[in-house]
DNA sequence: GATGAATGAGCTTTCATTCAT
DNA sequence: GATGAATGAAAGCTCATTCAT
């Protein structure tokens, strides 16, 4: 494992990610054509399996130019990172103004499916939520962004319940679509398709729990 | 990440994975003396960031030492990780016999810290596990293991039921127990503890809804 | 220019400046073949255009095996520094020990003709002494250890002048030290012998006007 | 330290240096600028230290304008250089031309305190000096510059002497004046004030000494 | 068996220079 | 002419693994 010479802060602080943004058609083009090649390898070998140079080739570019605009593998692994969790927070925001309308039974389906339908078209994701997931403690993370998404489409659904209880039960849901995405996956298990029925059944009831406690 | 030249199978045969057993005391104490401070290192750097170097240092030993017990990186790894499954290969079969006597609010209180309380004393499990979980398709991994454990615990307390309705349920319970440990292990929640109160919950209506299925 | 990783604090602290010193009559000699090919590459290519590659080339090593001993670039410019430094330090012992009984135009002589013939047999001291010569405010360096030692040489032959006068009077004699190397190292002159003879002669018109100096 | 891919001559033939004479007041302007950032950065930094990137930056230009003017790094240090050289000229053309009438002490102090004001005022001549100053066997050089300018402003203070005796010396007193420089820079010299005047002392004895050889 | 030295492929990163718009 | 993107050789450094004593 290879480390920046310049010690970042371990934060992905979504904004000012790349150093570099490009100010041309063609760079913003060879940009996507980057995160790109970079989501599949990260996807395929891992973060630290993942070289630069892989990426470079995959992208049809030189090291050079993937240097110019990601100045470190940290860097690219952080935009690719921001724009997965700009796209969750768009989900849970649709979620969350269609909750109040939504049957409980289909919000738990929506709940279950929506991470699980992400994550694989997504395959990336997973491998940077794990390597940057765990951030220096007091600093924002991934999974406190999930979990704050998750808590508005509870707090939307339940609005009476009072926000410190959310704020457990989103924790709990988390895991639980964490849990489903992980059995989804595990091509280990025979009758996977009904485990993840099972799941969004617990998930269901969990939820009709959460809706009668009181406010 | 570094790959060794002549390339491996890339999965962890368990059962011979030390190449030569150590047949004096000395051997033995050594070995150990290797696999704690390869333990450490694991939980403290990740997979890759753990050298062989760093774990020979770290168990007070020379790198020719290390590599006279364990020929390859992925071994050590391999050794370690046997140990922690015959570990809770025995926690399960501990659980499965006190199963059928166990009131199943403790079964569930069981399930749900058992695993919690291994994965706190035993930090590289989880760096492992994530490793090696994901083995080649066809290829027994940890997962499944963990997988048997419970479902043999699962059909010791409902024996009615049949084993393939056992092995969904195991999946999701195995999903569940995981989810505990990320909850747990995640400082950022504030009301974390409440939360694994939750999913025990959660847990024990599960678990007694598989009981109640017909058999 | 490349720079390590982990930022140094730019002195270089004689004593423990290799990481990792052998332990084995074959370490002993790599080590010493090692640093006479950076010797003579500094001297050649200067500190920036020395490789550590064409280092190890020299020396018949491996890349590998130049790094198992000195772990940066820096610290092999430094534990050679630090080995001519040592060697001037005993140069500057002895004429202090022999100053009392030398005769004014002999020293002027030594101090005047000792540091070109060690500059001229190891010349990567220059390009090294200048590149680390400059060393943060406040930070021992070469200048200083070097002004040390004339200064000590001086005290030696005017023990009644007051340390301070002494002080400065060595910052001059050292630079005139460093002007009899330069003319002597610049083919371009054609007089340059001569040159280093009015040197020399400046040189004794100095010293014995510190002599005459009142206590 | 990266050199071009086509090998340069490694001269720096001074008088045609710039590869492209702006023809409009607006690419004056921009060499001015251009080369105004180069000192600073090489002064910063140092020769191999410094980017192009870095001098276009700081010149609030692009990287391809720079490229336009000066279409290798080698020759934007001619250039500054150049320049350099011409105002030293300049300097001791005054000098000489005020020689005749100057008294020795002053013609001393003028020596010592011009370069001294020089190298203070423009750092990035000692950076490029150093690194361009040693050039192949038999090209000209700063050093061959400076030496003849110091040589008339000696012939102009002791016109009977003859022309060889004259360029030693030149040699001489050009060391002494970089001797002051040196000291005046290093500030870890307690008494570098003190110093400095010693150095001029020594500059107007040899100065004297100078005058009085016979024709 | 124990130890430390040796190896070298491969990694991240830099930057002078060239090109296309 | 001005601009920013593209290029790729080369540098410093790492580390799994093998060897010799």
């Amino acid at each position: 494992m290879r480390m920046p010479s310049q010690k970042s802060t371990g934060t992905l602080s979504a904004g000012s990610v790349q150093a570099k943004s490009p100010q041309r058609a063609r760079g913003h083009a060879r940009v996507a054509v980057l995160l790109e090649a970079a989501g599949c390898e990260f996807a395929e070998k891992g973060y630290d399996g993942t070289t630069m140079t892989a990426i470079a080739a995959r992208a049809g570019s030189s090291i050079g130019s993937l240097y110019q605009f990601f100045p470190t593998k940290e860097q690219i692994a952080g935009a690719l990172l921001e724009r997965y969790v700009n796209m969750l927070a768009e989900t849970f925001r649709k979620l969350r103004e269609a909750a109040p309308t939504l049957d409980i039974s289909v919000l738990a389906s929506r709940l279950t499916r929506t991470f699980l339908k992400f994550r694989t078209s997504h395959p990336a994701f997973a491998v940077l939520a794990e390597t940057y997931g765990t951030a220096l403690p007091g600093t924002s993370s991934i999974r406190e962004d999930l979990h704050g998404g998750i808590a508005s489409v509870l707090a939307a659904m339940a609005p009476h319940v009072a926000p410190a209880e959310i704020a457990v039960r989103a924790a709990v849901v988390q895991q639980l679509m964490k849990a489903a995405v992980a059995i989804h996956g595990d091509a280990a298990i025979a009758g996977r398709k009904a485990a993840v029925d099972e799941l969004e059944g617990l998930m269901q009831h969990y939820l009709r729990d959460t809706i009668s406690l009181a406010g």
